[in-house]
RNA sequence: ACGACCGUAGCUCAGUUGGUUAGAGCACUACCUUGACAUGGUAGGGGUCGGUGGUUCGAAUCCACUCGGUCGUACCA
């Protein structure tokens, strides 16, 4: 073995391997494994978008997935976790659009539809397989033969089919609504995907003068209404005051003339309107706000479209009556000096003019937020469209229903909250998008504009008995990518076909995800699922029957890692490292702002003077493992990182020192040769027992962080520091029995292989790679047999389960007081200063028949691990040697001053001692004088207070003895 | 404005239903190349658990208020 872990070496060769040979694959579908799969444990990947590469965040929830899945499966369990990729419809078709702006300085229009879509699979064909690579460098083990694309023709006919059938069922249906418009990208975008930013603008406060020579109250013959969008005026249909408002309440049904347009809107009275805000008057665009909307819509106001849909004014406007239909109740003639304006050209412009006719009343500073496409980064406009939309109020009943009764669980449960929240106020969904790539809308229309909903067009003629000679066009448009991903853990499975998959595997067992999707994705799923899988009562099955939910991973000062801040660390990066000029070409290169290179590369440059060294997979995995605390954001640190490399070389190496000494020797593997196990043996053995049950609680509780924990505590803590030091004494004394050596051997090999079972799931290469040499030396045969087809990994075997009958209480406390004394004398060697090549004499006094026994029986190892020379016990009445003195329980042990201790660093360290026992016994005597506190508390509870109040009182006495006697030499 | 979460050692984080002297990793100090490992070993230093008040015999833990931070939702004529 080479001397420190080299995880480069090891990986691929081993994800190769398992791949070849369908490891991955469920139990139930490997023809030798078939007849034992246990129940089905099944995750459903997020799937990743086919634009992009994992990310760090990608990275931690792979790791959470593999650790359960792998998990179970050595559990028994007939595991399947199901990959895709998402077919991302903005993102993809962004990304392809400026490739092909970049390469021939074509548009998507100048191509063409058709051709545009063949160049974006083109696309997805040569660089859709990023992710799938990285994910087998996490060693991920997913089921590739199964991988699904949300555009695959099967999954494509899934989603035409729930379309259609939620057609037939009412729950899809077509409406003239507003919807947040994406001027840039020019399609209706979700409110999901808008994301509201904080600005300074301005309130304009202008003057609608009352026609038919109206007057207000105080005799005005206008009235103010105060706007942050001054050109929606242009499509005004109304002003509303508060019918109880004094001011106006008689104004209502009268006119306004508006400004600019000439345009005569009637005053009408609504509860928008509040007597308390600005002046109580309020101006109705119905087209233009989702406020004016509702009030248009109670009002009966019909509704003006100004903007085209890239968010110019238009010199015709688009008249409707409140149902939507054309109208011609106004006049559609916009003023021309608009036409054709930007909106935000046309705000100056309008402003000007206002102020020109006088009527600009007042202009404040304004703080608003303001809705910006969160792919565009444009102003979002509502507008007036066309658009199909699910009833989502329908479909979110059955999905709240199985949250609040238990169908479904959140990890951590507070998230349920963040669900209900949403989902009792939902609603109806906007499912179509104006863009080119994703899932056809499969709708069809007539020239009257009838329309037809079906597979394909002939399907639709057949089911509407059309005549040929009608002429039928589909709808452009595509569905929300969000709709086609709700349909992910049985369109995967094979839906609408009833395949043997969707019967084992759904519902799935966890869904491993971020929070910030359970709006976009969990709840989605959870309504579409429960609509379309029905169990064999009839009942709606879940998708899945506990959600995971992880936070995000953020740089180390709490920053999201983003792109234009330069601070994003990519998980490869981690495991084969970067140089710094590697890393700062990906950080810097190829930047949309460049302007923000310069600073980016100080900071990484800062940050990163060396570039990053490499850590290999299962570092990286076990450091998001241990950070995995339920439901945290984690701040990413590269020390940690840098620990849990060394704690991969320390398993290494602790793989090397027990392969030294077994290899070639007898260590009764198939049990033919006798053994006995030592006092050492006895207590590892017991220590492996409570972790393995630690452990698997840790697994089932999904604390990954704990679980994490106690493996190194174990291996490092236990294991290496202690047990292997332990097992030194043993196998070098040339006057050791036999079987005391093989039962070393043995114990260094099981419990090392154990060890390794009980890593797996987070760090799968390290310990197959160790395992495969160690196995073999714990009775496991890992040979490929081609002939009766075993083939042996650490992967198929079963993860450890306890065994309480190898606790042996009595081993434990015997090695607990070997650790108490060697800390003993270790700590007067360390504060002594002395050195640790010089092996020190030792008396024991004060020596009970317990002590006595174990000191016989542990004296070697106590040599050993303490560097001592010699043990000595004195008895009652024997003159002690002045010396330093350590307290172990009652046992006095002792470190002679001759030679190497200084008197006067001794009355010190005992001073120090003495201090802290007296501070220890203050705080004891303190709550033992308080009458509540022994009358109220629990007597055991007390007891042990009393208890602890003797041993200091105690160790106090003595110590101060030796202090006297020491002081008097 | 409302809601959720967070605030524990220099840094990143644990701390189970209230009950040893509040833990881990990294960093820090001293000593050490000892035959698994210097990506290491041994010993040590470091925290009034954001603040105030309360409940309790006892609070990092429960309650109220408060300060700071993150996120979400709402409002924005």
């Amino acid at each position: 073995m080479e001397k420190t872990f080299q995880p480069r070496d090891v990986e691929q060769r081993w994800y190769q391997l398992w791949e070849q040979r369908g490891y991955f694959a469920p139990a139930s579908e490997n023809p030798k494994t078939a007849n034992s799969a246990g129940d089905p444990f099944c995750i459903m990947i997020p799937p990743p978008n086919v634009t992009g590469s994992l990310h760090m965040g990608h990275a931690f929830q792979h790791t959470i997935m593999d650790a359960l899945t792998r998990y179970q499966r050595m559990n028994g369990k007939n595991t399947l976790w199901q990959v895709g990729t998402d077919h991302a419809g903005i993102a993809t078709q962004m990304v392809v659009e400026r490739k092909l702006a970049a390469e021939s300085n074509q548009s998507r229009h100048d191509l063409g539809r058709d051709a545009f879509i063949d160049k974006i699979w083109e696309w997805k064909e040569s660089s859709g397989g990023t992710i799938t690579q990285q994910m087998r460098r996490l060693g991920n083990s997913v089921d590739w033969p199964s991988e699904r694309f949300t555009m695959d023709d099967g999954f494509y006919a899934g989603v035409q089919q729930a379309f259609i059938q939620l057609h037939e069922q009412g729950l899809i249906y077509r409406g003239k609504r507003l919807v947040n418009w994406d001027p840039k990208l020019q399609t209706a975008i979700s409110d999901l995907e808008v994301e509201n930013k904080d600005s300074k603008g301005s309130m304009w406060h202008i003057r609608y003068p009352l026609a038919d020579g109206a007057k207000t109250a105080d005799g005005k013959d206008y009235l103010i209404v105060a706007t942050t969008r001054p050109e929606t005026l242009l499509g005004d249909t109304g002003v509303a005051v508060n019918a109880k408002d004094p001011r106006y309440k008689d104004l209502i049904g009268k006119f306004i003339t508006l400004p600019l347009i000439n345009r005569r809107i009637p005053i009408i009275g609504d509860d928008h309107a509040d007597m308390e805000k600005g002046t109580g008057c309020v101006k109705i665009t119905p087209a233009h706000d989702f406020n004016d909307y509702e009030v248009g819509k109670r009002n009966k106001l019909s509704l003006i479209n100004i903007l085209s849909r890239d968010g110019m004014i238009r010199s015709i406007a688009e008249v409707f009556d409140c149902e939507g239909n054309v109208s011609t109740d106004y006049d559609n003639q916009l003023p021309e000096q608009y036409a054709g304006l930007e909106r935000f050209a046309a705000r100056k412009a309008v402003v000007a003019d206002i102020d020109a006719l006088g009527l600009l009343d007042d202009v404040k500073a304004h703080d608003l937020s303001v809705p910006y496409g969160d792919r565009s980064n444009v102003v979002i406009e509502p507008m007036l469209t066309d658009q199909w939309y699910v009833d989502a109020k329908t479909l979110a009943k059955p999905a709240i229903e199985a949250v609040e009764d238990g169908s479904v669980k959140f990890v951590p449960k507070q998230y349920e909250n963040m669900y209900f929240s949403w989902m009792r106020e939902i609603q109806d969904w906007c499912i179509s998008r104006q863009l080119w790539w994703g899932h056809r809308i499969p709708a069809w229309y007539d020239e009257e504009g009838n329309v037809y909903v079906g597979f394909d067009e002939n399907n639709v003629r057949e089911k509407h008995s059309l005549a040929s000679e009608i002429k039928l066009t589909q709808d452009d448009d595509v569905l929300d990518t969000w709709f086609s991903s709700a349909l992910w853990t049985f369109g995967t499975l094979g839906w609408p076909e009833i395949t043997e998959r969707l019967k084992t595997f759904h519902p799935t067992s966890v869904l491993v995800t971020g929070f910030d999707i359970i709006f976009f994705w969990v709840a989605r799923m959870m309504m579409m699922t429960m609509h379309f899988m029905k169990d064999e009562n009839g009942k709606p099955q879940v998708p899945f029957e506990t959600v995971y939910v992880t936070g995000l991973i953020r740089d180390e000062a709490g920053q999201k890692m983003s792109k234009s801040k330069g601070n994003v660390l990519d998980p490869l990066d981690m495991i084969d490292g970067i140089s710094l000029e590697a890393l700062l070409e990906k950080r810097t290169g190829n930047m949309m702002q460049p302007h923000l290179q310069e600073k980016i590369g100080k900071r990484t440059q800062k940050e990163f003077p060396e570039g990053i060294a490499a850590h290999g997979t299962d570092a990286l995995r076990f450091t998001l493992a241990a950070l995995a605390s339920t439901g945290r954001d984690i701040n990413w640190d590269m020390n940690r990182l840098e620990g849990y490399r060394n704690f991969c070389n320390k398993i290494w190496n602790a793989a090397r020192y027990v392969l030294m000494n077994i290899e070639g020797q007898e260590c009764a593997a198939d049990n033919s040769q006798n053994y006995q196990l030592s006092l050492a043996d006895k207590w590892i053995i017991s220590q492996l027992q409570k972790t393995e049950t630690a452990i698997r609680k840790h697994f089932d509780e999904y604390r990954f962080d704990l679980a994490s924990q106690a493996l190194y505590d174990f291996i490092w803590n236990e294991y290496c520091d202690w047990y292997l030091e332990l097992s030194k004494p043993i196998l070098a004394d040339p006057n050791a029995s036999t079987e005391l050596q093989i039962g070393t051997r043995r114990t260094l090999a099981r419990v090392l292989e154990a060890t390794l079972r009980l890593a797996h799931p987070i760090m799968p290469f390290i310990t197959e790679e160790i395992w495969q040499s160690i196995a073999p030396y714990a009775g496991i045969n890992v040979s490929s047999d081609k002939d009766n087809g075993e083939e042996h990994s650490i992967m198929l075997q079963a993860y450890p389960t306890p065994d309480a009958s190898k606790i042996d209480i009595e081993a434990v406390a015997d090695i607990e007081w070997v650790q108490a004394v060697v800390i003993a004398v270790r700590n007067i060697r360390g504060e002594m200063n002395i050195s640790p090549a010089l092996a020190l004499p030792v008396y024991f006094s004060n020596v009970s028949s317990q002590d006595q026994s174990r000191i016989e029986s542990c004296g070697q190892l106590i040599q050993a691990l303490a560097k001592v020379e010699s043990l000595t016990c004195l008895k009652v009445g024997d003159e002690k040697p002045a010396s330093a003195t350590q307290l172990v329980g009652e046992l006095e042990i002792m470190v002679p001053l001759a030679g190497f201790i200084d008197k006067d660093a001794e009355l010190a360290r005992l001073d120090k001692e003495i201090a802290k026992l007296d501070k220890e016994i203050g705080r004891l005597a303190g709550k033992l004088g308080n009458s509540g506190f022994v009358a109220k508390a629990p007597a055991d509870v007390v007891a042990k207070e009393q208890q602890k109040l003797a041993d200091a009182e105690d160790a106090k006495r003595r110590l101060q003895t030796q202090q006297q006697q020491l002081d008097e030499l």
